[in-house]
DNA sequence: TCTGGGTGACTACTTTGGTAGTAACGATCT
DNA sequence: AGATCGTTACTACCAAAGTAGTCACCCAGA
C-alpha cells in the first residue's frame, strides 16, 4: 500500500454510488450524479474506467452491461484520506483534528457528548 | 470566495513553512522540506510564485531577496480543506467525522476527555 | 574590476483529474 | 435484413499540480 491514491472529487462521488448500491452500472451511476453535477454519461464511463485501472472499482458482465462494484472498502478510502489529511494539516495529530472541529464550531457540543457516551462504551467492551 | 482552492501537497508543505515561520525567503523554505522530499531549490520557487498568483503567499523584498510570507490564515485553510473532506466522505457531518476518528482508533479516549472538557469551558464561556 | 555564489524569473515537460465526442457492438423492433 | 437504441471502448483534449532546467541579476570578495 505504498499509493495512498487521492481521489478526486468526482472519482468519490462515484464510489460513494457503489458504495451505496453495491454494484451498479454506469447508467444508474450516472443517473444517481447527473442531477448535482449535470455531467454526460461518457464522463462517468471514462472515470469507472479509470477506476478500474487504478484498482479501485471491478466489474462484472451481466449480458452486455457491465456492472461496476467497488473494489476497495469505503472505511479503507475514508481512513486513508482522513489520515492524509491530518498528516498534512495537523502535522498527524488527529486530536487538533478534533480540536479544529471543535473550536470552529462544525461539531456540536452534544454531538460530542454522545461520542463520549460512546467512547466510554468501547473503552468498557474492549477492556485490554 | 467561490473558489474553494484545493490545496497540493507541496503546496500546503510550503505553507506550512511559512506559517511557522512567519515569513521566509525560498532557500529557507526548501531547506526546510528538502530533507523530507528532495526537491530542487526551482520547484519551491515556481510554486511560491504559483501561490503568490493565487493570493495565498505575498512578498516583501529585502535588498535582492524576496521574502515570502503568507496572505491567508492557516485556520482559515483548515476550515476550508476539513469542510471539504467532510462534504466528500462524509456528507457534509462533521460528527460522523469524528465518530470515524474515534472508531478507528486514531484518536485516544483520553484525548477525546481532553476535548470534552474544553467544550464544557467553551459553552461556559460563550453562553447564547 | 572581474568573478562567483545566491536568488528569483521564465519556460517547459509530465502526470492526473475531469470532460466529452465518436466508434463499435449486441439486441430488438419493424 | 435493416434501422435504431442502449451500452461500453477508444481516443482526445483541457486545466492544474508538480517538477526542474536555464537565464539574468545583484552583492561581495579577490
Amino acid at each position: 500500500m505504498k499509493r495512498k491514491r487521492q481521489f478526486g472529487d468526482l472519482q468519490l462521488a462515484i464510489m460513494r454510488v457503489l458504495w451505496e448500491r453495491g454494484e451498479a452500472p454506469a447508467i444508474e451511476v450516472h443517473e444517481a450524479l447527473v442531477e448535482e453535477r449535470g455531467l454526460a454519461v461518457t464522463t462517468i464511463k471514462t472515470m469507472l474506467r479509470k477506476l478500474e485501472v487504478y484498482g479501485c472499482v471491478e466489474h462484472r458482465t451481466k449480458g452486455m452491461q457491465f456492472i461496476y462494484r467497488p473494489a476497495i472498502a469505503e472505511a479503507e478510502v475514508r481512513q486513508g484520506m482522513v489520515s492524509e489529511l491530518v498528516r498534512r494539516l495537523f502535522s498527524g495529530d488527529s486530536a487538533a483534528l478534533v480540536n479544529h472541529l471543535v473550536e470552529s464550531g462544525e461539531v456540536n457540543p452534544d454531538d460530542l457528548e454522545d461520542l463520549r457516551e460512546l467512547v466510554s462504551k468501547r473503552r468498557k467492551g474492549t477492556a485490554k
